[in-house]
RNA sequence: GGGCGUAUAGCUCAGUUGGCUAGAGCGCAGCUCUGAUAAAGCUGAGGUCAUUGGUUCGAAUCCAAUUACGCCCA
């Protein structure tokens, strides 16, 4: 008896020591194996581990084993799943099950995102409401009702989904989360029952904000109360540390949406334009007429001019216009400057952004004069020059222009206003020292308005000029603006009302149509503006905090530099923009009172760390949040006390920014607020696994910022502030051409079009092994092609959302399922079906290893090599080398092991044949390995083995054996079976039979025809001894009657000599070049002793040099009777000389062929015994025959051979040796 | 505009500290093998290693510039 059984009682370890003569244990026979049908054997092994509750025995077995946490990412439950949704989801699900094979406890928790803006725009379309105002008008409370529900409906839908994926982790019924989607909003009393087995009964809303809970389980989802509330413990946190205070910035704003946009929105909604711009003129003061020309693609924004900057070094014109005499000051560079001509010939840098047609090239500004009478230049002066000259504003009659302190008012330059500060400005230069004002696309000189613009804006506040910002909410003008007062910004009317105005006051000089790229609202396309707002931000001045924490974690895969990705992000971003004007999502929790101060206005604000702590504030609107979760409309009501004034405090309508939501979860989901000691055991998570594009700013970034705030005050350590000690990150899923998949277009591909189309084991096994730092180009959607699969419920032509279902072709997921699955699976199925026919006894006592053939312990050896590799790997978050190296193992298995044993398993049955037992034991003890060695990447399969080979023969989940691979402990490498010498002797093996069947195919004799000889020689005398080890296989496989060995092959070959430039380079510098020529024309006989080890003395130019062997290589040219070839220091040589013995053998191996190839095509059972008749003339043929008919009788299982002319219909005309014959069989009775 | 990265066969990609005739998979052509295989194996055709210059006995590899593309930042 083994001791490892005793170790560990409940435990599969190993059939090459089973637990034989165990009276407890009895074998059922083997059932016999079919076709693979992948996705029909998965759904059936998802009910399997169902009505099995396999994961839930798998949490149990690992109680109290040492933790191995992973932290999930949460997807947003907005939509259904896509395939690029399953690679992350696939890594999250293997790198877990291995760490529970061996033998750890996991928190297994999945995440779902909830809250943002993502969900509004889908509820939004849902509910067909298209503005902000349409929402307030449905209700904030029902609109908000409805984001819950769908987020969900989704949930539960993408719950489905990752099950049908075989992601073990501890999920919610879907039904159960549908169930209090229906009656959210309501006050009915639900009664759910959890994860963990509880039930319990509430409103449904009240049940909600509490999934995820520790005594629940389940999934986290990002909208409970807990997820929030940690939120408002970090923000007070910032706040306390005075990192909190409202900004205003100019942001990119839609007027429909009613919200400021992130840069990331912003990069999404990107299209091509055509817009009119103009040239206009602003009147200098002093200067009779005379203009600085400006110009603008944005009209509305002259509105709002307050400066014009210059580049104090750019060269200026002074150009005198022939029409009316009036003198412009322009850069000099953009007179004859073509504008957009690159574009004008190849666009804008996508295939779709062509130049628009019916616009026009664009006119240089030379050309604008001269067609309006021509021009004459009278002088050019520096930027610097013109700097502080006044000029007159283009609407100074606006009221705006006149209001002391800007718009809004700014205390800070409450005696200016827009139309004094009038002059023009240097334009500075950015953080890197690039002057901000260039020439080129413009003029030179840039309108500056800081209430319009990004750049306007801070260059506004460096100059202390005020800002006039004009639009409200919606995009339109406001009081102030006299006649504009009320127009959209964006409206093209609006424009032509610019251009009207501009003409009365003879300032116009150009209008033109201007093709640019220009930001879009990504959800109702219309144009972006940008406005300023009042924003709440985090200063991050504390970036070297997180920067410390940054360094500390391990940041995969390497190539991809993570680490230094992050450090440069935290490098160059700018404060933390923490709110959005907007509906559903947290509710930040700062209370403010504005108020003024002998004028000055003056802003309170508090920011609240917990609801309790709200609770004991609220000295209003508390009744109204009670029974509702701390959410937008509901908590706008509770009002505070500010100590200051004694007045009451509002909380800011805003949202949070959603990343908060994502980034707190190392807290909020980890105990950190019920139970310290709970939350210290689970943080940092060891792993965290995402697609990287866009998470460095998104997630990371905010995981990162959180925990290190957190964190702050507790330890100086930065590896105890990581919120996570590994990062993976991996690419995107792409369609074949390697182009992104759109829902839009119909390219993007649902998951269970591909799961039912593909199989889930196969696009496991293709994320698995992908590199994670390349994009998966996954394949195709034929949209036009409709398709019905068949799912666990039955078949469909349609996803639950009503898309139809199409056909997915996909390259990679037919390679690996014709590489690997498909291979395995007939080893499998092979190993089955004779060891069925044979009876073989797993628990039969086992051939000593040492006792196997060499083929045997090769590939144990090889077996135990792919264990070792799959624990290091796996282990270093590098699977994607496993899965390569049990490719070329699985290959081994069936190219090779199989192949060339497969005559031991047919060998008639004989109970003292422990060469045949021995063989079974092998492939056995191969399988079920592969079996829990396979099983985190593809857990259908390997349970389907598993089950196969060990639990069903064995009746079930017994004293030695778990029901489930998936219960198996992880295979562990046996040493002892470990022979790197045995691996490269079977190389060596392999090396002579792919030259012996290179030579064959040179000689044009197929294998079918023995050969006599094979020689061969090596100079390392310990390859001499591997081939002769090895010779039966060798001899088999290429059908040689013997395998010589020979100290040298001279008489069959020449050799030819070639520099060793590695050896020689250095020693002999420049005469490299003489050395390769002198060996070229020198005698392969006066090079000869170089092959036994010996000088030669080589004369090059005036010099002798000295060659030893390892200055050449030595390689076979040409044979002479043989046919000669070498390789890696192995010479071979193959005799075609051929006998008519070997002719006549030849000839009956052609015809054994070929009645196998009848047996096959009619679908005989392995053991059916048949009769055989042919047909021919041939005497060579007929002769072959009856002297090897018992030969062809035992290789065909047949019990006669006959001669006929009796040719039935299903007879076959085949080649046999060179003659034509005719072969028919019948079967036995 | 700045930073980072990439450029190798028809396609997708390897190529280590610089060194042998630059490789693999897919695709193509031919051959072979096959009582598990939907296969597989072998052979062949197919390369200005983006361009130019430099370092070196020797460059796909190191350096510089250029070109094209991608990503990030502005």
């Amino acid at each position: 008896m083994n001791l490892r059984f005793e170790i560990s009682e409940t435990r599969w370890v190993s059939f090459l020591d089973p637990p034989y003569g165990d009276s407890r244990l009895g074998f059922a026979m083997f059932e016999k194996v079919g076709d693979a049908s992948f996705v029909k054997g998965e759904h059936e092994i998802l009910k399997f581990w169902e009505e099995h509750h396999i994961f839930q025995k798998l949490r149990r077995q690992n109680t109290g084993k040492p933790k191995w946490n992973f932290l999930d990412g949460p997807i947003t439950a907005n939509n259904p799943m896509g395939v690029h949704h399953a690679w992350g989801r696939t890594y999250k699900d293997a790198y877990q099950r291995f760490f529970a094979m061996t033998g750890h406890e996991l928190r297994y928790q999945n995440g779902f995102d909830c809250q943002g803006l993502w969900v509004e725009v889908e509820v939004e379309k849902q509910l067909n409401l298209g503005s902000k105002t349409a929402i307030e008008q449905y209700g904030i409370d029902k609109f908000v009702d409805e984001c819950k529900r769908r987020v969900l409906k989704f949930a539960a839908r993408q719950t489905e989904q990752s099950i049908r994926l075989g992601y073990w982790t501890d999920w919610d019924d879907p039904d159960m989360l549908r169930l209090l989607a229906s009656k959210i909003g309501t006050d009915e009393v639900v009664t759910i029952t959890t994860p963990s087995g509880k039930t319990e009964s509430g409103i449904a809303s009240e049940l909600v904000s509490r999934l995820g809970n520790a005594e629940w389980g389940g999934s986290y989802f990002t909208f409970s109360t807990e997820n929030n509330e940690t939120i408002w413990a970090f923000l007070k946190k910032c706040f306390q540390r005075g990192k909190v205070y409202r900004g205003y910035d100019v942001m990119p704003w839609s007027g429909r949406g009613g919200s400021a946009y992130s840069q990331m929105e912003v990069a999404d909604g990107r299209k091509l334009t055509v817009h009119k711009s103009i040239f206009v003129r602003f009147p200098l003061k002093n200067r009779e007429n005379e203009y600085l020309l400006i110009w603008t693609t944005t009209p509305w924004t002259l509105t709002s001019n307050v400066a014009a900057a210059v580049n104090p070094d750019l060269d200026y014109v002074k150009l005198r216009s022939k029409r009316d005499g009036s003198v412009y000051y322009f850069a000099k560079d953009n007179l004859e400057y073509q504008r957009l001509a690159k574009e004008f010939k190849e666009g804008f840098g996508r295939p779709e952004w062509s130049w628009p047609s019916g616009v026009p090239k664009l006119k240089t500004i030379g050309q604008i004069f001269k067609e309006q009478g021509g021009y004459e230049i009278e002088a050019t002066i520096k930027g610097a020059e013109m700097i502080g000259w006044e000029y007159t504003g283009p609407f100074d009659d606006l009221p705006a222009q006149s209001t002391l302190g800007g718009v809004p008012f700014d205390t800070r330059v409450k005696d200016k206003c827009g139309k004094t500060c009038h002059r023009v400005v240097d334009g500075g230069r950015d953080f890197k020292g690039n002057p901000m004002v260039v020439a080129g696309e413009g003029t030179g000189i840039v309108h500056i308005a800081p209430g319009c613009g990004d750049v306007d804006h801070t260059l506004g506040q460096q100059l202390g000029i005020v800002g006039i910002a004009p639009l409200a909410e919606d995009g339109s003008f406001l009081d102030g603006f006299g006649a504009f007062t009320g127009k959209n910004s964006t409206d093209p009317a609006t424009a032509e009302f610019v251009f009207e105005q501009l003409k009365q006051k003879h300032l116009l000089v150009m209008v033109e149509q201007y093709p640019h790229i220009y930001p879009h609202c990504w959800r109702t396309g219309d144009e972006l503006v940008f406005r300023l707002v009042d924003e709440w931000f985090i200063n991050m001045d504390w970036r070297n905090e997180i920067k410390e924490v940054t360094e500390a974690i391990r940041w995969l895969p390497e190539s991809v530099n993570g680490k230094e990705r992050e450090l440069e992000w935290l490098t160059s971003m700018r404060d933390w923009m923490i709110s959005k004007k907007r509906f559903w999502g947290l509710a930040l929790p700062i209370w403010v009172e504005e108020y003024e101060v002998n004028g000055q206005k003056q802003i309170d604000f508090e920011v609240i760390g917990s609801l309790a702590e709200l609770k004991e504030r609220a000295v209003e609107g508390w009744d109204v949040l009670a029974g509702h979760t701390p959410h937008r409309p509901w908590i706008d009501a509770v009002k505070i006390r500010n100590p200051k004034t004694g007045r009451l405090m509002s909380r800011i309508v805003d949202v949070g920014n959603p990343w908060l939501d994502a980034g707190i979860v190392p807290f909020s989901t980890m105990q950190f607020n019920t139970s310290r000691v709970e939350w210290a055991k689970q943080f940092p998570a060891d792993f965290v696994t995402e697609c990287f594009p866009g998470q460095f700013r998104n997630w990371f970034y905010s995981l990162l910022s959180l925990a290190t705030m957190m964190r702050h005050g507790e330890s100086t350590d930065p590896a105890m502030k990581r919120p996570f000690k590994t990062l993976l990150g991996h690419r995107l899923v792409m369609n074949e051409e390697g182009k992104p998949m759109h829902k839009s277009d119909g390219t993007a591909i649902w998951f269970e079009e591909a799961a039912e189309q593909l199989g889930v084991d196969t696009m496991r096994w293709m994320y698995l092994a992908q590199n994670p730092a390349s994009d998966l180009r996954f394949g195709t959607r034929h949209k036009d092609k409709p398709v019905t699969i068949e799912t666990p419920d039955g078949p469909t032509d349609k996803t639950a959302e009503g898309i139809p279902v199409c056909e997915v072709v996909s390259k990679p997921a037919d390679e690996v399922r014709r590489q690997i699955l498909i291979p395995l699976w007939n080893s499998y199925a092979f190993f089955v079906n004779y060891a069925r026919l044979d009876e073989f006894d797993p628990l039969a006592p086992p051939v000593p290893v040492s006792e196997r053939p060499e083929i045997d312990r090769w590939i144990l050896s090889n077996l135990q090599a792919l264990i070792a590799t799959a624990h290091k790997e796996f282990a270093d978050y590098n699977v994607a080398e496993f899965c390569r190296a049990a490719t070329a193992f699985i290959d081994d298995l069936s190219n090779w092991y199989i192949r060339r044993n497969r005559r031991r398993f047919w060998r008639s049955r004989d109970t003292s044949d422990t060469d045949k037992l021995a063989a079974y034991q092998t492939l056995y003890e191969v399988l079920v390995t592969m079996s829990q060695l396979l099983a985190p990447c593809a857990p259908f399969l390997s349970e389907r083995m598993f089950r196969h080979l060990v639990v069903e023969p064995l009746g079930g989940a017994g004293p030695f054996n778990p029901e489930s691979v998936h219960l198996c402990d992880y295979p562990v490498a046996n040493k002892e079976l470990l022979d790197p010498e045995l691996n490269e002797r079977m190389a060596l093996a392999q090396l002579v039979v792919r030259l012996g069947h290179k030579l064959r195919e040179e000689s044009d004799l197929r294998v079918r025809q023995p050969l006599a000889e094979l020689r061969f020689a090596c100079q390392d005398p310990r390859q001499r001894a591997a081939i002769e080890r090895l010779a039966d296989v060798i001899q088999e496989e290429l059908n040689v009657k013997t395998l010589t060995s020979c100290d040298h092959l001279d008489d069959l070959v020449t050799y030819v000599f070639k520099p060793n430039q590695k050896a020689l380079g250095p020693k002999y510098g420049k005469q490299l070049g003489a050395i390769t020529a002198a060996l070229a024309t020198t005698d392969a006989k006066t090079l000869a002793p170089l092959r036994r080890g010996e000088t030669v003395s080589l004369k090059v130019g005036e010099t002798n040099i000295e060659l030893s062997q390892a200055d050449v290589f030595i390689s076979t040219q040409q044979a002479a009777e043989w046919l000669c070839t070498d390789d890696h220091g192995v010479q071979i040589a193959l005799s075609t000389h051929l006998t008519p013995e070997l002719i006549q053998e030849g000839i009956a191996r052609d015809f054994v062929r070929q009645v196998q190839q009848l047996r096959k095509d009619a679908n005989l059972e392995i053991q059916a015994r048949i009769e055989i008749f042919y047909s021919t003339d041939d005497t060579e043929v007929i002769d072959a025959i009856e002297t090897w008919a018992d030969y062809i009788k035992a290789e065909t299982l047949a019990v006669s051979r006959e001669r006929s002319n009796a040719m039935p219909a299903d007879s076959k005309p085949v080649t046999v040796g060179n003659a034509k014959v005719t072969i028919w069989i019948a079967v036995t009775d």
